[in-house]
DNA sequence: TGTACATCAGTGAACGCGCGTTCACTGATGTAC
DNA sequence: TGTACATCAGTGAACGCGCGTTCACTGATGTAC
């Protein structure tokens, strides 16, 4: 944190300018080693020699490796979370169900054309890395968020269907309304577990599609089994 | 491959019986090591180190780390499957959807148990190994093979509920097809399809938990969020 | 505008570590006659 | 049953590699007077 910067992030000497270029430099560089080999074999003296520069000289611009691996973390929440909010907002507001569609299908697509980052993002924990909760949780949780505004939405406009049981158990009710306490959202109780489910759901199926999970040429048409799901999910949700 | 093993996989010298031992050690002690560190950290040094033995001695059980990964990962799938197996042939065959329960059950109580053994085999790949299919696929399909077979017995028991839209895209049906004549099943397209996807939404449920999607201390009471998932999967499987 | 000083970026060497894999070898265990 | 030979398990040294991180340093860029 360099005493020089200012309120509002904007950038004023050559070396200032010079400074954040190298760290968009870095972040790039460290988002394609990710691609290449993943998480696991992340290495600060890789990126270095990448960027044209000996190993020590990356620590000017962050502390240690798990310090990268964070902002490549934030960095991949935040590119998912602007596709899906991308992808949503060109639907009209009104047709929630459509929304969900384009959340689902957003999703996706990013997870297909980022399957590392993917996996970084929803695949097994990397070993000896924990996420600092502080920096990770906002980008971390804005396609839940997403989803959940959708689905209150259709709620307050009084078109998410309620079906099946629509008690829950007091110790889960409990869990739920300090999430609409937390969201500012009204979904009732069965609805909102249903939502979880969907919300799981929907990244299930993204994950056996990029893992792998689904053997090699089961599927042959994985586009239409994964508009079936959408279908399927956006009935569950009550949408 | 030793030109003394026999037939039937008795083992007869007590050369042979010390290097089944000894294999089972390294089996046991690299499963050890995957729950610790993770699977991009399992080292034979290391599990040479536990052994006891010069790192060099483990190149007499093993080829390589890459097929001390894919011992792991059969070990681990048999484990899984042996455990879904038994909850299952636990409930009557009549009642479908307690069988359905009981394997998601299984399925979830072994990831929270071995989560690292269920990250190697349901989370991101290991990066630069590639699993052998011709050892790893009929282990790794224990599960849906379970799960379409309880679908497969509630539908010709005609006690399998098909809501919703029946037709499905014609690629897709071909797909399905293709899937009913291998597992020798006659579940119709529209419910094969939600089969696939409850499938799909079980594991993305249980990856949830076990790789800490649903934030610190964001369900207090995930049990009864899991038995709820259930019991929607259940429904939607129609069950 | 010009100079003296402070700040910063990047260097290069080093520390200590772990890894997979190969190879020639010593001894012990088994097998054939 | 006894001996000669083959098979196997395990050793120890070595190859070449990559890693994260620290540290004293040079030289360029900025700042204050």
């Amino acid at each position: 944190m360099p005493a020089t910067s200012h309120a509002g992030g904007e950038i004023r000497t050559p070396r200032e300018r010079a400074r954040a270029q190298t760290i968009a430099d870095i972040i790039g560089l460290g988002r394609r080693h990710l691609a290449e080999r993943g998480a696991a074999a992340l290495s600060l003296r890789a990126v270095a020699r990448d960027l044209g520069v000996v190993s020590s000289a990356v620590y000017r611009y962050v502390g240690s490796r798990d310090e990268l691996l964070t902002l490549l973390l934030v960095d991949a929440y935040n590119d998912l979370g602007d596709a899906v909010d991308a992808a949503v907002k060109a639907v009209p507001a009104e047709e929630f169900r459509g929304r969900f569609a384009a959340l689902a299908r957003a999703v996706r697509g990013w997870a297909l054309r980022e399957p590392a980052r993917y996996g970084l993002l929803f695949g097994s924990p990397v070993p000896g890395y924990q996420a600092p909760a502080e920096r990770t949780t906002a980008p971390g949780t804005r396609v839940v968020i997403s989803l959940v505004q959708i689905l209150d939405a259709a709620h307050r406009a009084a078109r998410l269907a309620g079906r099946g049981p629509s008690a829950v158990p007091a110790p889960l009710a409990a869990d739920l309304e300090a999430i609409r306490r937390e969201l500012g959202v009204e979904v009732p109780d069965a609805l909102l577990a249903r939502g979880t489910l969907v919300w799981a759901s929907l990244f299930g199926a993204v994950s056996f599609e990029v893992f792998g999970q689904y053997g090699a040429g089961t599927f042959s048409a994985p586009d239409e089994l994964f508009e079936h799901h959408i279908a399927v999910l956006a009935d569950l949700a009550g949408l």
